[in-house]
Order: C-alpha cells, then structure tokens, then sequence
DNA sequence: TGAAAAAATGTAACCGATTACAGTAATTTT
DNA sequence: AAAATTACTGTAATCGGTTACATTTTTTCA
C-alpha cells in the first residue's frame, strides 16, 4: 500500500471543470460564490477526503493560528492547571498550542523563545524561569508586532502584558493572620527574589511584620527551589534555630508540605509550636495532617484569562499597544495549620 | 514604527549576487557550496535577522518536525509528568509539541486528532479518554503512514505501537500483598473497565484472589472516574458495606487518598481496619497518613520512552510497520497504609 | 596546453493555497 | 432592446523556500 496523494485544490478544480479560485473561495464558505457550485464543491472535498494545507495557508496569509506557551515546568499542580486553561480557551478559538518548559534556565527559556519565534507563533504565553534575568529574547517579538503575555512569573518593569495575582497582599494577608494567632517568630521559605511572586511575597511578608512591629531577621529568609525536597532541607535549617520560630509562610505548598513532614518528624507539633501557611492550595495541602492554610490561587482561571487576553490581542479586540496588567484575585483559606487561638 | 519586514533567501542572494539556490544550499550546510561562498551568506543573513520560513519549507518538504500529543488530562501529577518526559526528547531531537487534552470524551478526541491531522503532525502520542470506543479516528494517520504510538492507555488489538507498563502483574503483585497481610474481603475502585490498564488491573486482582481461594465479589468492584471526590463518594459506598472490607486496592493514589481521608474521618483505622494501596506514586502517597502503599509507575520514563520511539519511527530508525509494545517496569512500594503483620 | 573530471553556481519548476483584478453571464433599469 | 448593475467565475501573481538538471568555473593530469 502506497502513502495516498494528498488531495488538493486544484483535484477538485479539475473534476468540477472550474478554476482553483472558485474552490478556495468555497472553501472558505465567501458569500461571493454561487450556492450551487458551493454545495457540489463541499461534497466532493467531502468525498475526496480534503484537507486544507495549512502551510500553503500561513505561507500565504502570514498567520499560524498557533500560540506559544513556555513554563518553567510542566510537571507542577500549579503550571498544569494553568496549561489546562490555557489550552481550553485556545482550542475553542481554533488556536493550537506549542508547549516548552524551561526547567527553570535562563538558557533553555531563551531556546525555546528562539523556537518558538522560527515557528511563527502568533503569540506567546510565558512564566519566567528563576535564573532569567534580561527580557532581551523577547524583543525580537516586540519588534515583529507578536503579543507577549506574561502570567504568574512576570516582569513589571516593561512594555509587556501581565496575568498575576497580588502577591504582595496575599503573602501580606497571610503573614497579619499568622501574627494574629500569636506568631512573632516567623520565617519565610521562598525562591529567588528576582522574581516578581516571591519578592512581592516578600515586601508582603515583611510589610505585615513592620504593621505589627516584628522585626525581620536575615536568618529567617530561606531561598531554595521550592521542591519538596527544598522544605526538607529548610526543616533542617529551621531546627537548628534557638529559638525556635512559631511560624512558616513558604511561597509554595508543596515545598511547605515537605517541611512539615520533617519537622513533624522531629517531634515539632503544628501549629503549636510552629503554624504553617503555604501557596497555591494545591490539593495536597487538604491532604497533610494538619490541613494547611494557604492561599488560593486560581491557576485555571489564569491560564483563561491570559489565553484569552492574547487571542483578543491578535483578533485586534484589544489594542496592541494597550499594555494591562491583570489581576486575579487570590484568598487566604484558613485552616488547620495555623490555627492556633481556637484551642 | 511599522511592522519590520521579513528577511528572505532572496534578499541575502540579492545583496550578496547570487542566486537563491546557493543561498538555500548554504543555509542548510551543504557540502556543495564553496566555503567562502557560505561563510559570506551565513554572516549577512546573520547580520539581517534571517530567520527560515518554515511554512515555505514544509510546504516543499511535506515535513513540519512537530509531534501531536492527545491526553485525558493535562493537570494531573501522572500525565504531566509524562508530557515532561515527552517534551524532552522532542525538544532535545528538534521536534515541536502540539498538545491537546480529550478531558476524558472520546468525542473532543476525535476532533483533536482531526486538528493534529490537518495539522500534518510528523507523528502522534496518545492517551486514549475513558469512553473512547474505536479507534477510527486514527484510521487516517496509518493510511498516510504517520507513525501512532499510544501510551498508558492503550488498546490491544491493532496496528500501533504501545507503551505501558505490566498492569496486570502490578495490581496481581499488589493484591497479593494484601492477601498476605490478612486481607480477605478487598474492595477495588477504578475506572471504566474499557481501557487497558483498568480492565488489566482488574484481572490482575482477580487472579491474585482466585490463587487465594478468595470469590470476587460484584459489589466489590467500584467504577468511577478517580477523581479525589469519586474517592469520597466511594468511601460512602464501603461505610455501608457489612461486613466491612479489609482491603481496597485503587487505580490510582489521588482517588486512593480521597477515599482514605473519607474513612478515616468516619473513625476508620488504616491499615488496621482498612488497608490500602494506590497506583501511581504520585508525590501525595507520602504525605498522606499512613504513607500509602503503592505501585511506582514511570511517568517521565513513559514519556521519553514513547517520544524516543516515534522520532526513531519518524527517522527510519525504526521499520514503520515494526509494532511493539514496550513495557516498562513497575514495582510495589511498601509503604505503612498496608502494613498489618509488623504490629 | 587542452581535454576530462570535479566543484560550484544558476535556472526554473514546484509545493498549495490566497486574492487583486479582469472578465463574463445574469438580472435589473431605463 | 440597450445600458447599467449585479452576480459569479477565471487569470495570474504571490508567499519563501527546495531541488533536479543545466551551466559555468576551477582543478587535475596526460
């Protein structure tokens, strides 16, 4: 069995004796063609197993109808429920989707902008990896008219659009709520301050200490990855404290949960002897003993709004040069780890 | 400032005074062209911003380098983690990533598979949804010769290649283990007994009970869709059950963890009343409490394995009409919600 | 030195669509 | 019935590469 020849406009052309033009216009469904000619083109495209050449297509009209997406990792509640948003909106508006993750490198981001740029997306989606530190990779879109949104991991500082939430209250929110159940001895696990979430976390975290006249200790500000494998080790670092701190506001749930359990180990009650508080409310955080206090943080939602965002950008409902930035807003849910009065 | 123009071939061979072939040749490295002659265009076009049309070259070609990728779910632990797997080797091979989920409805697979179609996907990764029936809808890729792999959920009886995992001796292995551990009365929630691996699973138990002299029981098996709430809803279904089981082997931690969380808030002891063991080692079995027993199941592996595969396919490494299944290994991990003889 | 071989480059058809513009047929208006 | 409109269809250029084949240039060697 030979590979079937495709079939293309010019097969049904030449069976209706009529000219290419006529079929690409009926194709299109252009009110300009007869109704007739229309429907005996559709049926035979039908019957001859037609399909559009899409190549032909964008080589002609310059378009893709395909979106780049670029997340520091794939493999994340959080990320994968965004890419899950991301991917409703754009299917249902006829987008594709090209999916690359950079695994948290400067280097890889700027590959797979590259990539993503020679494929000619008509858009870019992007959450910047911890180690990015220039935006320069993305001028080449800025410069060819692309749309560029950032979610979640942005940049504030530029001409680009931004999907996030506001972190600086969140993690202010959440530090004021562990200082009212008695906490005054709080550190914060986060990940590399160059990111807008976790140095806005921060400024939050430290705005709420200075409301209640705490001061902030270097000693207390633990950077890692966020892993689970990172809150294992800032468990370590944490019990080698004296005093021991009464609270943990960790910029991550899972990171939290992998904290907890060591410190659980060690013979650290929660939250007597130290409430926690996380982000994300990953599912995970209804799952360890005691049920962790985080921050909803509406992923799938955020990956709609800023799919959404680009596609009004590229169907010229939006002005490209409007620069936004959007924000979701995101909630403390209090539960029991850290919950400390009510005992 | 107006939209830059694009670089082409011809406007290197123009300034350069020469002819596009030359041009065309140089950029792609062929040893044809005077070496001088090369290093001249390589410069200009670098110095111009050239960057390569794909459409153009595609539509030469009849190649886009791109892989299509259905799944159920995106955001779950298990399948991104494969598609992590996945983007990898494609990435690292030059190959780009069309990603769609079927939300588990065979009818938003069907319409998937036809947009990677028209796409021209050099080749396809599937997952197939619960109520996927046949698989006509892939009929289109073997008559064009497009390499089909499936992975995980897969289907027997046809032409494509697999790769999973030995479901039917992992979930024997485990119940087994519970068998040994005085389980007598074993409840097993899973999900639509169509796909493979639930079907296998599902005969892996019932041999493991029939080695026993233990009867399978109807009412023992619970079908859902493995959601964290379809654990709940069967935690419901077991409290009513009298006499208790003993037992429940799940399809999957996630539904696993669900259904615990329920029971041991109705007061059930696990594993002393209950024992337990999942599927998957999603990072949530180890916090969970008790730990949960499970079968460690390699999803990045998977999705290397799979995505290695195709491209070899792609490449001619491998014969087109070749098929194989691949297995990957699976092991029980024993962990405490199934320890009942240590005490 | 000159013919043959090798190396480098060029010409032009092709991939499959879109669309401006031109042309023809059918209908309406005067 | 002729002119003007309207409705439909066709011609051909275009998008930006690839590559078979032809041609020119350079090198080799008797």
């Amino acid at each position: 069995m030979s590979k079937e020849k495709e079939v293309t406009i010019y097969d049904i052309a030449d069976k209706l004796n009529i000219s290419i033009a006529t079929v690409s216009r009926a194709l299109k469904d252009d009110p300009v063609v007869n109704k007739k000619t229309k429907k005996k083109i559709f049926e035979l495209a039908e019957e001859l197993g037609y399909r559009s050449n899409h190549f032909a297509r964008n080589l002609r009209i310059q378009r893709t109808d395909t979106i780049g997406v670029i997340v520091p990792r794939l493999n994340s509640y959080f990320m994968s429920t965004v890419i899950a948003g991301i991917e409703n909106v754009a299917n249902s508006e006829g987008y594709n989707l090209i999916i690359s993750q950079s695994s948290e490198s400067a280097e890889k981001e700027k590959m797979s902008a590259k990539t993503m740029f020679n494929s000619r997306v008509d858009g870019l989606l992007i959450s910047l990896s911890y180690d990015t530190n220039d935006l320069s990779h993305f001028e080449q879109f800025s410069k060819r008219k692309i749309p560029v949104i950032f979610f979640d991991r942005c940049e504030e500082n530029h001409s680009f659009s931004n999907v996030l939430i506001d972190n600086k209250n969140a993690a202010y929110e959440a530090t004021k709520h562990m200082i009212e159940q008695g906490c005054k001895k709080i550190v914060h696990i986060t990940a590399s301050l160059k990111r807008n979430v976790y140095v806005d976390r921060f400024n939050g975290y430290r705005r709420a200490l200075a409301e209640n006249n705490i001061d902030f200790k270097d000693e207390y500000l633990i950077i890692g990855n966020l892993s689970l494998e990172a809150g294992t080790e800032a468990a370590d670092a944490i019990l080698k404290m004296d005093p021991l701190p009464d609270g943990v506001l960790v910029a991550n749930d899972n990171c939290a949960i992998g904290c907890m359990l060591s410190l659980k180990q060690a013979g650290i009650r929660i939250p007597e002897d130290i409430a926690f508080v996380g982000f994300n409310n990953d599912p995970v955080s209804k799952v360890i003993e005691p049920n962790l206090t985080t921050i909803n943080y509406p992923g799938y939602e955020m990956g709609e709004v800023a799919a959404r965002n680009l596609i009004n950008h590229l169907n010229g409902t939006h002005s490209i040069h409007s620069t936004n930035t959007i924000v979701l807003r995101s909630e403390l849910i209090i539960r029991a780890s850290s919950q400390r009065l009510s005992k």
